[in-house]
RNA sequence: UGGGGGAUGGUCUAACGGUAAGACAGCAGACUCUGACUCUGCCUAUCGGGGUUCGAAUCCCUGUUCCCCAGCCA
């Protein structure tokens, strides 16, 4: 049966009656994207509520079917990058794969089946006029003086539009519904519009396309889906799909339930919106890691189990909600600790000569790949005489609590040997340049044998054998939790929330590192192989996410 | 009286007439060769007012408040 932990959100519940009444005995859901963009965080939400719903229950699939009604706004590219992210996701639709423009000649029959019932004509109202008639929110609008043409003009007028008798503009197809409805979505829509442009997949074949609110319901009905969820703002426009399945013969009458879209906090989660920081420049690109989409946070190292993770946590409901950035960082964490293999490497590097290490002798030691699970195995990093450590994890006036290194402290360095700082040299400006420290032999590998306590442990790389790579880090996109709320997102950008590290030093094993394999930097966060510009000879890290840091916390309280 | 939908801790989600639960965040502590992980404890909620009932987040009335809708977009 159904999966128990899988918490039961109305729409399932929706589902578990229909199932139990017997008015289904399969399930059928679809994922229907407009190809006219890249999909993001809320679309995942959509992807995983109907892609999720076909894998729990027996007899249930989803299909993925492109809402590829608009050729002005639509592209092969997105397409092709709306299939590949579903993948990436996790879910697979099988030979379910459809478009809405597959069933245009279909489409066209049935408004012919309307005009000749009298439900549709033919309106030569120009688009300014039928905002008038239309009426307002508190005003009924009035009937077009084309509404009472005759079914022959009108099938007519109709076929010599498809036929490209008409410019853009000067004609469209309505239903005729009620133009004194509360409901403004009843008032004789638009049904088919003139566009004399192009389209990605039926090429000139039309010159007229039918709208959404007429197309999605024929497009859900001849695919026989069962439960056609979707968001909020659709609820408006759940009459006229009733209206369009009951006036058709279409195969069957689908349910359309619609949930709430997800915000999340500290972002933006809108194509507009999103677009416009792709064509504003404050991004690189639609894959930039700190955008929202599919493309920006795999970038980023955002993995799809975390991902479907989260998108399980949120739940499904009816309220406007905003979600803590902090649970998708959370679930991210949860997933990266479990799979990311260990390594050291040091962000801002500070100079360590241990002074009575033998110059011109090094070896290697024993670090584990995962400290908690052993079958990852283990690695050798090589220690010499100079090292690095993160500059961090020194201060020449230690703070109350600090138990990394300071003058006269030791300190264990991870996997290798307690140091002791003896001398700090600082340059002509007074900064720090170098430390030099003394380190306890007896200490090899990070034990102490004499039982002392160590409170503190730090990562380093050797000098001699450190790869430099540059590393990015990440932060929020914008300062506010709710950006959307006021007045322009655009201000409250973070104009922090992407820091270059060039100076940075992992260790030489990261040379083999490829794009989707995260690791965790112990001590810093979860980094993976950058995507678009890393090279061979000069390796880009992302930070996808940093670890919990307790102490950053405490220090930036005093 | 335009139409449609919502209001449960800081956040998200459960409970569907019978002890308001879980997660995230926060706080305090334990553990620790990652100030991570893990573990323990704590804090905080039913929009207001009336009713019905032995008993109401849940049912009824009423008020408040928030969101969506006037594309030939989806």
């Amino acid at each position: 049966m159904t999966n128990d932990n899988i918490p039961r959100d109305f729409i399932r519940k929706f589902i578990d009656d229909d199932l139990a009444t017997g008015k289904h005995t399969e399930i059928v859901t679809r994922f229907p994207p407009e190809p006219n963009g890249y999909l993001h965080i809320g679309h995942a939400k959509s992807i995983c509520l109907n892609f999720g719903i076909a894998k729990e229950f027996p007899a249930a699939r989803c299909h993925l079917r492109f809402d590829d009604t608009n050729p002005i706004k639509e592209e092969q590219e997105y397409i092709d990058a709306i299939q590949a992210d579903v993948k990436w996701l996790g879910f697979d639709w099988g030979q379910h794969l459809y478009y809405a423009s597959d069933y245009f000649e279909k489409i066209y029959q049935f408004a012919e089946h309307l005009i000749k019932n009298g439900q549709a004509f033919v309106c030569d109202l120009t688009a300014e006029e039928m905002r008038e008639y239309r009426g307002t929110l508190t005003e009924p609008g009035k009937n077009s003086p084309y509404r009472n043409r005759t079914v022959e003009e009108n099938l007519d007028l109709f076929r010599r539009m498809r036929a490209g008798e008409f410019p853009e503009g000067v004609r469209v197809l309505r239903a005729k519904i009620d133009m004194t409805s509360g409901n403004v979505n009843l008032r004789d829509p638009v049904l088919y519009r003139v566009m004399h442009t192009s389209h990605p997949r039926t090429g000139n074949a039309w010159c007229i396309y039918p709208m959404y609110d007429y197309t999605h319901p024929i497009s859900d009905a001849l695919e026989g889906i069962t439960h056609s969820l979707c968001t909020l703002e659709f609820e408006d426009h759940r009459p006229l799909y009733d209206w369009t399945c009951d006036n058709l013969p279409v195969p069957c009458h689908p349910r359309q339930i619609e949930f709430a879209r997800l915000n999340l906090s500290y972002t933006v989660v809108s194509k507009r919106k999103l677009l416009r920081l792709v064509k504003e420049g404050k991004v690189s690109g639609w894959d930039d890691p700190r955008m929202p989409t599919l493309s920006g946070i795999r970038r980023r190292g955002f993995t799809p189990a975390a991902l479907r993770d989260f998108c399980e946590r949120i739940g499904i409901a009816k309220k406007d909600s905003i979600v803590d950035v902090e649970l998708l960082e959370h679930c991210l964490r949860e997933d990266l600790n479990e799979s990311a293999a260990r390594v050291m490497g040091v962000l801002e590097p500070l100079k360590v000569v241990i002074s009575n290490y033998p110059e011109g002798t090094e070896e290697e030691l024993t670090a584990q790949n995962h400290p908690k699970n052993p079958e990852m195995g283990s690695r050798q990093i090589s220690f010499g005489r100079e090292l690095y450590i993160e500059r961090g994890d020194f201060m020449a006036e230690p703070a109350k609590k600090f138990f990394r290194l300071a003058p006269g402290r030791e300190v264990r360095l991870r996997y290798a040997y307690i140091i002791k700082c003896e001398e700090v040299i600082t340059n002509a400006a007074g900064e720090i340049v170098e430390l030099r420290c003394s380190y306890d032999p007896a200490t090899r590998g990070g034990d102490t044998p004499d039982g002392r306590k160590i409170k503190g442990t730090i990562h380093w790389v050797s000098a001699k054998h450190a790869l430099p790579v540059e590393v990015r880090l990440y932060d929020r996109l914008f300062r506010q939790p709710d950006p959307e709320s006021e007045g322009d997102f655009m201000d409250c950008l973070n104009p922090d929330s992407l820091l270059v590290l060039d100076q940075t030093l992992v260790e030489p094993a990261l040379a083999a590192a490829r794009p989707g394999v995260s690791y965790q930097f112990e001590r810093q966060g979860y980094f993976c192989l950058d995507s678009r510009d890393s090279r061979p000879d000069h390796l880009v890290f992302n930070r996808t996410v940093t670890l919990r840091d307790t102490w950053a916390k405490v220090s930036g309280q005093e």
